[in-house]
DNA sequence: TATGAATGAGCATTCATTCAT
DNA sequence: GATGAATGAATGCTCATTCAT
């Protein structure tokens, strides 16, 4: 009996997975708004009233792809945040590396993510977690001028926006396709990024 | 004749402003996928069937308004990037303060500009026109590292990216009310975003 | 143009109705659940999408009907129940004649009215004014025993039930089928109903 | 073996009970049409895929419904209308006696009939069964006029249809709540019944 | 110009029923 | 017998766009 569940809860799992993962490419390709759930289902290879087995709604799938994707970008933040060996520098180096990083290993979501829920109001709901992101980042930015590394006269809290917004633009040029994202140049990407919030453009 | 063309083209100018100004609110208002062709008309006091008298869909009513913004953007940018007595620095800083600074004079137009063009695939046939906004930047950047005023180990590329995300990202948290936007913070986001850029986090 | 306004609303009533009368007879035809909202417009030969034009859901079209065609009996009612000149028998025997009379003038109105809104949960929320006309027969009973001619000893409210289910039931075997329908058997029912409702079934 | 079978058989049948009786729970409070298999499934405790091993679907467990609950109105009716020691006036007092006892019984089981069977073309396949009722009342009252104790000048046809539908419509109005159904109104109910369908409203 | 009636493509969702295990 | 995953037909409703007046 509780083999069988366990097999089953297993399959549950396999299949809601399939429909996510599913989603994601035809959230990718075409976007929310413009995605069927047919296409999804059509993408899963199953009959479109499955996915309403697995998932309340359309909206439903994009947010469990929310919840399980962010999921990981938090539990990476909070962990670069709680490493004490690291410098607020170190850390905010990290997290640039994280974010930029995801993108080769996941760019379809990486994708789904920055058109429809970064750069969207479709998920407001979830500002929340959002919310937390950008809160620490601000949490390490702030960490680094108490202990007197990062300079006190900037506001930590538009500041953790700037670095926020510097590494989403550039997911979003390689979403788009305007920016070029082989390996050399994600390399270069990420110098880029960390330089300037580090030590500026200004030449000294 | 002239006469009464002249008049006709200003009355027919009239009407179309008055309608793409009825539809900057509504699109501030509730977003472009959810705002109706018939609420633009109501907005503007005319039957909607007016509005495809002037406007050939509801997508050119959005194309209108960014070509329209867009302009003055594209024109703000071009007047900056041309001014030889201006360092690359001092140009960075102006596009920065003409940037933050329309959403005190515009902030539904910047709302629609950010959501719905900005931030959104919707108008990417306009891409052209923001990869020059873009290029401008880059431009400016390059300027200054010729001039051996900027950093030459920056990618100018994804600098005038990161330039341009911390921007889009600060005028987002206005958008949707995460960052204060009284004038005093205004002031601290100029601040901030032209600070990191130029001189960077790093405490010297 | 109040000329204009006038013509237009006419024919804005006209569409209303004709849209109506389809309903009446696709409602008559196949019940409400059964049928579909293309099916009506197909029946009033317009597109579909028109009938939203003019209603807000396919609730609202049976709604209409009920209202519009309801008014009718509650006129009726009304009018009875005013007349002075009338015994309250007499009063009674127009309320049967009234009821048993319509299904010949409009056999699909009353069809639907039976199926879908009589003898249906559909349409709770007019309850009330189907109430008023149980209260009006129940008034008229009640107005009979004050004056002396109806027995005292049978409960008014229950009386009205018996009436009423008794030519609800004659014309719901006319909507089935399943009694005779012609001139004669009209009147016979008439007779029937009237007599057994006010002499009752046994001989003296 | 033969054991086996009849233990079989009985456990067959309890579960056939168990997810009728389930069913009459669900139809009484949400009706036919908004009733979902699965409901019934979930109030029998069962997985709704079981239903269709003892139901050949949704409709059949309404027909096993109406057909086992209708075969004790069909007995009832027939032992009244055999007993020779009854006059038809007798008779028809017990056949109101029975029809509105019985929501004392059991009021879901009357509900589901009431609404689903008697006021709903829902079963028109079984409207022979309840054409028998129907015309056994009939018999009645034929015998009765036969026999000179009840009027021959009223239509015994469709007397039986105000007989019937006088008792339907109380037990409606029991139904949706709209008539009082405490002990002493329901012995009022059978009261003003049957005087009013044997001796009439008129005063003498 | 201006109106708003008319059109129809498009789509999420429900749920009875089937079937592999 | 029992489960519940899987299927897919069916349909109400929205709204951009067209067009007669």
């Amino acid at each position: 009996m509780n083999a069988r569940n366990a097999s089953r809860d297993r399959a549950t799992a396999s299949r809601r997975r399939q429909i996510r993962d599913a989603a994601v490419r035809v959230f990718a390709e075409r976007g929310f708004h413009n995605a069927r759930v047919s296409d999804i289902a059509a993408e899963a290879g199953v009959a479109h009233g499955l996915v309403y087995h697995y998932f309340a709604s359309k909206d439903a799938v994009l947010q469990e792809i929310f919840r399980t994707t962010w999921g990981w970008v938090d539990q990476g933040f909070r962990e670069i945040h709680a490493r004490p060996d690291l410098s607020a520098e170190q850390q905010l180096t990290e997290v640039v590396r994280l974010m930029l990083g995801s993108y080769r290993l996941a760019p379809d979501i990486v994708r789904v993510l920055v058109l429809e829920v970064t750069r969207s109001g479709h998920l407001r709901t979830q500002v929340e977690e959002i919310t937390q992101a950008f809160e620490l980042i601000e949490s390490m930015i702030r960490g680094g001028q108490d202990a007197g590394h990062l300079r006190p006269d900037v506001d930590a809290r538009f500041a953790s926006y700037v670095l926020w917004g510097a590494i989403d633009e550039v997911l979003t040029g390689w979403v788009f396709g305007t920016l070029p994202d082989d390996d050399a140049a994600i390399s270069r990407a990420e110098h880029t990024v960390v330089e300037i919030a580090l030590a500026g453009l200004r030449k000294r």
